[in-house]
DNA sequence: CTCCATTGGTCTGATGATCGAACCAGTGCA
DNA sequence: TGCACTGGTTCGATCATCAGACCAATGGAG
């Protein structure tokens, strides 16, 4: 278990979340490959992440089984089944950070595919249930500030895209 | 801002919601407000985190909006209308850890108050809604292990108690 | 009013985590 | 065969966290 990262003798299960996702960069990275970043130098163009921390946070979530690592070569990161789950409680956070800096200008629009806008709750507004992340289609929203940051990863990101598909960046 | 939070840079809600709530602790700490802890020893003694860092991080939470420290001599700390806003974030992300750790027996079971129980997506069972924080009762539930911690504070959280109200301790 | 335990902290030195920068081996295209 | 790129690792410096000592203010008992 990473030094930094032990709340033992918390009879809670947030604790035990917070063991794996809980890190400096963690839940970053997670919602990156939500978004479809798979390949170690995308996610540190990203995330201005040094590179040894972020070896070190990858080969974390693969030994928890949040990401597999394919291919010999220039592996690519995957999100597993048991981060899909994860959605809800990023989304989540998300939306209080959206309504907390720039309330009534989100900087990211999310719909369901096919069916309607989603509310802030995380259901779609036009059927009423909760879309999977592979459902859902992500685009920037007017608070949105496209001066921020210009990497070619960034920019891929600002394409109007489903979840969980693999960035083509460039 | 503290120092190991800042993500500056980053276009992203997230990242916003991180510098606030992503430090070490903090999270558990709003945990334990939800739950009713309102004062600085009974946090300590149910954390066992470092006095110092709680100290920073209780500063940090008030400068932030997200608690308020009302009393001159032994104040108590409560949680902000905004900071309310957060427990469906923090709801989720316990729910993750539920089903991540121990499947099927939950350390935790909330109820919608006068309603029904309350489903691992947040929803009550019984009337569909989502139930705010003051109408939400927690009780120990088949997976809770009762002799991991025996200081007052965690003897009293095992009562079965609404959320928000403050905790009596002995 | 005087003790004195409790509360809510602060301070300190040791240890652990993160940082930017340098380095390096394998890949893959020209 | 070269050379740029990818996916790392290693290094010393800096920052955060830790346990434990310390301390001032509160507040109840006598």
């Amino acid at each position: 278990m990473p030094l930094g990262t032990d709340y033992a003798r918390q009879d809670c299960s947030l604790a035990r979340s917070l063991e794996v996702v809980g890190e400096r960069w963690t839940l970053l990275i997670l919602r990156d490959a939500f978004f479809g970043v798979r390949r170690f130098s995308d996610f540190q163009a990203h995330l201005d992440i040094s590179r040894a921390v972020l070896s070190t946070r990858l080969e974390a979530l693969v030994a928890d089984g949040l990401l597999t690592r394919a291919g010999d070569g220039h592996p690519e990161y995957a999100l597993t089944e048991e981060a899909l789950g994860l959605w809800p409680a990023l989304f989540a956070l998300g939306q209080w950070g959206e309504r907390r800096t720039t309330p009534g200008r989100p900087r990211r629009l999310y719909r369901h595919v096919g069916c309607g806008e989603m509310a802030s709750d995380g259901r779609c507004e036009t059927c009423g249930g909760f879309p999977a992340p592979a459902d859902v289609e992500v685009r920037p929203g007017p608070g949105a500030d496209p001066t921020l940051r210009d990497d070619p990863v960034s920019v891929a990101l600002r394409e109007p895209h489903r979840l969980l598909e693999p960035l083509l960046v460039r």
